[in-house]
DNA sequence: CGCCGTTTGTGAACGGATGCACAAAGTCCA
DNA sequence: TGGACTTTGTGCATCCGTTCACAAACGGCG
């Protein structure tokens, strides 16, 4: 514990109302200080989890168990929920609900977001259709394409509209999450047009490096990246395997297309 | 790759038919000390920043230049490239495609990797239809979907077959590297079938932590988990400046950036 | 009421990653 | 040929994140 977190008592499940940690600035930590960053990307996984339980009717978690449900150590789960106050109670572990809320409100989840979605090929389509879980703190504001022979076409319960429109939508619905999911040559542009209609943070899957003013947050998705990665694990995983694998089992090994 | 695997000998280039740093274990830096992991992460990136330049006919690249086209410090550029070997110029820069044959050398992509895509829903067509960037390294030995309705249907230049066919097509290919696309129930299972055939790398875009046993390599893509760290920041964000306004005359000055 | 087993929250040590700043090494031109 | 200029490769200090290990805190039980 620390410095100045009110920490109300009374036996049963404290300060819900409040925000817990008894700064009004969201993002940062019981101690003031702002979320590590490497928190902030597993407090989903957490909550993932937490959502699991709770529908399976747990009302008490321990770190162990939870730890486990989102594949991390134990004392990580432990040190990242410590972050956002000290929400558990000793020699119990942690009551499901209310994590699931002071977690959803860490990540600024207690709003529904409005999402829009630059791109109705099929990984826009795919997005659209992830349903329950981006249903859980995001509505799709619009699906936007370039393709006029997609406007109108419904994905999920949300109509494809023409990506001229984009600014109007980005204006009305007040949204600031963007998602890209176009071509790589269209991105840039796409990207400049979300961030000029005030668009500041940004998922891009186009397989590019976009370029945007400071200010704008954009996370990338990369289906390449990830398999190069993997592919480097898988050689070095069997070359060092040769020695005990039959000679007719070994990866190909130098091949000119 | 459209040029030969063997690299030209041109103009003092050193060190051409060795694997560059002396060491013979794949993965390894020039010092003998594995890749860092961050180093590896990034690699991708310098690569299709060098596709790129190479395209556009630029023979001759300083790390300002490449680490701009990347989008990260120059240093670190420097840093991670000194790991695969000396392959510079000092005065001059680095050479493009040598870059790119060793870069593709120590990511394991001089050959052409077999995966296999489970779930041939929007999200695997998606994947499927990345072509170009795929086709960098990676050729999809079978697309798998247990919808028989979809059995046949041509995605890409790649047939749909029933996911029954898992075990075959692992084997047949002798494929280590597996995609799950498919909803979240159906993930763990499909999983463990990749598993015990074989695979022992998998890319996870399912929204779950998947169980798998030691010695293979799980990659998760969660479009979710994205959006939510997305939105973390958006809330920070909208925190520090005022609220949105409606109109769009508000420039608050209240710190710069 | 006091003891016991359990679990949290965290101090501290460690290891990896980042970025600065500079010497070494090369090119280019007069 | 030599000197000025450019750019690499890296030592070093710093920061961030991870993990261990344990004292403090809690409920339950006799």
């Amino acid at each position: 514990m620390s410095s100045s977190a009110g920490s109300p008592d009374s036996g049963g499940i404290p300060d819900i109302a409040g925000n817990g940690n008894g700064s009004g600035q969201p993002g940062t930590a019981a101690n003031g200080r702002p979320l590590p960053e490497a928190t902030i990307a597993r407090l989903p996984v957490y909550l993932r989890a937490l959502y699991s339980l709770s529908e399976r009717g747990v009302s008490t978690v321990a770190s162990d168990e939870l730890s486990a449900a989102a594949g991390v150590n134990s004392a990580k789960l432990r040190k990242d929920l410590s972050h956002l106050g000290s929400y558990g109670i000793r020699g119990v572990g942690y009551d499901v609900d209310y994590l699931v809320y002071q977690v959803s409100r860490a990540l600024g989840l207690t709003q529904r977001w409005p999402v829009v979605i630059v791109g109705g090929g099929n990984l826009g389509r795919a997005l659209a259709n992830y349903g329950g879980f981006v249903n859980r703190g995001f509505k799709i504001a619009a699906i936007l394409d370039s393709d006029r022979g997609l406007i109108g076409r419904r994905i999920g319960d949300v109509a494809v509209r023409h990506v001229s429109d984009l600014e109007d939508v980005v204006a009305m619905n007040k949204v600031v999450i963007g998602v890209i999911a176009v071509p790589a040559p269209a991105a840039q542009g796409v990207c400049d047009r979300l961030v000029a209609a005030g668009v500041t943070s940004i998922l891009n899957f186009a397989p590019l490096v976009l370029k945007v003013p400071d200010g704008v947050d954009v996370r990338k998705v990369d289906l390449s990246i990830e398999l190069q990665i993997l592919a480097f694990h898988a050689r070095r995983r069997s070359a060092v395997r040769v020695e005990r694998v039959p000679e007719d089992e070994q990866v190909p090994e130098e091949e000119s297309v």
